[in-house]
This record gives C-alpha cells, structure tokens and sequence, in this order.
DNA sequence: ACCCAGGGTCATA
DNA sequence: TATGACCATGGG
C-alpha cells in the first residue's frame, strides 16, 4: 500500500476503534476565543492541566478578549498556573489579546483567506505553526491539517515519513492524501493524538494499538 | 527520582 | 539550517 492510501486507511481503523472525538472541547458561549486561549496554553503541556486554567478563567468570566487584556498580568499568571510555563503563556495571551482586539469581533477576524490569517498568526510571538494550525482548523473552521509531535512519532513509526520531517513537509501528505474536509482534518487530528497517548508513547504499547500491523518499530 | 505532556523563542555556529 | 537552553506544573 502506498503512502496515500495508508494515511486514508488510517483514518477508518482509528475512527472505528475510538470513534468521534468531537475536538477541539470548548463549553464557554465564547468558544472561538476559549479555543485559542486553549492553544497557547497547551504548548508542550498536558490536556488536564489546561483544563484546571480554563476553568478558573471561566469562573472569573474571563473567557473574553478584552477582559484578558486588561486584567493585572500577576492575576492571570495565578489563575493559569497549572498549565505550566505561566509566565510566557500569561504574556503571550495579553499580546494575542492585543492584537485580536483589532478586529471587531472574531467572526471578523476570520472571515478572510485562511493563508492570509495563517501568515498574521505566525507573526505574533507565540504562535508557531502548530499553535496556528489549531487556531484555524478549530477556530476558524479553515481547512489546515495540525501537525504535532504526536503525529510525527506515529507516522515515522509507519515508516512513512523521517523523525526531523519539516512541518509543511508532513502537512502536505495530508493534504494530498485526504479530500479538503474541515470535519475530516479534525477528527483526524484528533485520533492520531488519542491513539498516541494512549499507545504510542516513548514505549509504546504496540501489542494494543489497533494500527500494529502498520507500525515497523516495535518497542 | 525520573519521564513526559495537544510548543515556541532565542542565541549560537 | 540545525542544535541547545530555557520556560514550569502535575500525573504516571
């Protein structure tokens, strides 16, 4: 099988065995901006720990870009501390704030070509390329594929790509590979992280993962 | 007592 | 282009 046909076939066994995962999770009525909030403050950080953030900034109503830019940086830092790195994330948040608040609201802020956005994205200091992938596909509902560190060991594992593949490198497989879907791109980013946790890790659990027999390294 | 998590920036060569 | 240091909490 060529590598086309296995990053579809991929898609259908991890859909079938975890199902839908609905990403990106967001309960606020602010969810564009939850999400992002969301993306800076999982950087090489786990999930729960972001959730514990988010709700504090929830309780405190928070979720909201004007709010985050005016509230006193030592507040902020406190109330996202479980996420790790809070001094960084706690200034990069204030900067994206800034600059979102541009923009009338966040509808405004996406409705424009999506390389556009992405480019804008990256300019601001803490957004990379993953982090602006998220805030598109999630956010925005644009279709750009997420790649994270997750993504790279699994498929690297199927022999289909190196370790050090540059991000668009591997990005681009995708998108030859798979019809241009919003849904599609999300839940396939999706399973490939849900999958890595739970059996793709440093030792990676091979005798459960239901893509085994796709995967040339074992232990 | 380690290892790792839904990364990114900056300095250095 | 490509390494390496740094950021920091919380669970396994």
């Amino acid at each position: 099988m060529n590598k086309m046909n296995k990053i579809k076939k991929i898609y259908q066994i991890l859909l079938n065995e975890h199902g839908k995962q609905g990403w990106w999770p967001a309960k606020s009525n602010n969810k564009k901006f939850e999400i992002i909030i969301g993306a800076i403050l999982t950087q090489n950080t786990a999930w729960r720990n972001v959730e514990i953030s988010i709700k504090n900034l929830a309780k405190n109503n928070l979720i909201d870009i004007n709010k985050i830019k005016k509230i006193n940086s030592n507040k902020l830092k406190n109330l996202i501390k479980s996420s790790g790195f809070f001094n960084q994330k706690a200034e990069r948040l204030k900067i994206i704030a800034n600059h979102l608040s541009n923009y009338k609201n966040l509808n405004e802020f996406f409705k424009r070509p999506g390389k556009e956005i992405r480019q804008e994205l990256l300019s601001i200091k803490g957004i990379g390329h993953e982090t602006a992938d998220s805030i598109l596909l999630y956010a925005g509902s644009k279709p750009f594929f997420v790649i994270d560190a997750y993504t790279r060991r699994i498929f690297y594992r199927f022999g289909i790509c190196n370790e050090n593949i540059e991000y668009e490198d591997l990005q681009n497989l995708f998108i030859q590979a798979l019809p241009k879907s919003i849904r599609l791109y999300k839940e396939y980013h999706a399973l490939l992280d849900e999958t890595a946790k739970k059996y793709c890790k440093k030792n990676p659990l091979c005798f459960k993962c239901p893509l085994k027999k796709y995967c040339k390294k074992k232990k």
